[in-house]
DNA sequence: AATATATATGAATATTTGCTCATATGTACT
DNA sequence: AGTACATATGAGCAAATATTCATATATATT
């Protein structure tokens, strides 16, 4: 076994690398775990899913509330569907986007709850 | 008051908006949530995160853990410090970091939970 | 004081990202 | 078929970001 040793005998804590190594979860949990935060990492999406907790609305209505041009709304809710937080309906030419499931709500709840602390 | 009339009869709903804009939280939380997501928003940061759910680790540790420069993990350390997700103590030369409550834990479950799903 | 070590910090750089503008797609209506 | 409208998409650009490298700071040891 290769010996750890790159810093002095109290730096590196050889035991406590190797125990938090064997629990890590995967390389690819990381990054999905870290593409559904940065997803939700912008203050143009955070309004817009914000503003779908409240009722379904269409890109129209998004772009109205949250003062975004409707390109720019059309653009981040293709990330967010892309990661399955938004889903739509079409109804004639309009497409009513509404939030995929409860997991944003209870996200935004305890992000909340961290921020406002 | 001023009708909202920017897209036909269909389009814009004046009532949703209206009752939308009302729920709305301010500009400033929605920025502070975006900043606190866009902090998990990364896989390095998440991988210290993670290596910090398991015990308090110095730089050292966390840099071999996760495989990245220390330099590196010491600036995104600084992120997690500023947006008071971790703390750390002092023991001499090394700095012991470890999760500053357990809303990080929390938020990581609620991610994970949609992200295997 | 001088040296070594653990970490922090600043500058520089390459990549990513969010927006705008122009254009394309899909649906409804005539 | 042709027009209008709601939304999507692609290219281009400015701003933000993560890393590396060099240097600074703080603590311990001699």
């Amino acid at each position: 076994m290769v010996e750890f040793d790159r810093c002095g005998i109290n730096c590196i804590h050889e035991e406590a690398v190797k125990a938090v190594k064997e629990v890590l979860f995967s390389e690819d949990v990381a990054i999905s775990l870290a593409e559904l935060f940065k997803a939700l990492g912008d203050p143009t999406r955070v309004k817009i899913l914000f503003s779908l907790m409240t009722r379904e609305l269409c890109v129209c209505d998004i772009s109205a509330v949250i003062g975004a041009s409707e390109s720019a709304v059309s653009h981040q809710l293709k990330i967010l569907r892309t990661l399955r937080l938004v889903k739509y309906r079409r109804d004639g030419k309009i497409l009513y986007y509404s939030l995929a499931d409860d997991h944003v709500e209870k996200l935004f709840i305890q992000g909340l709850e961290h921020v406002t602390e």
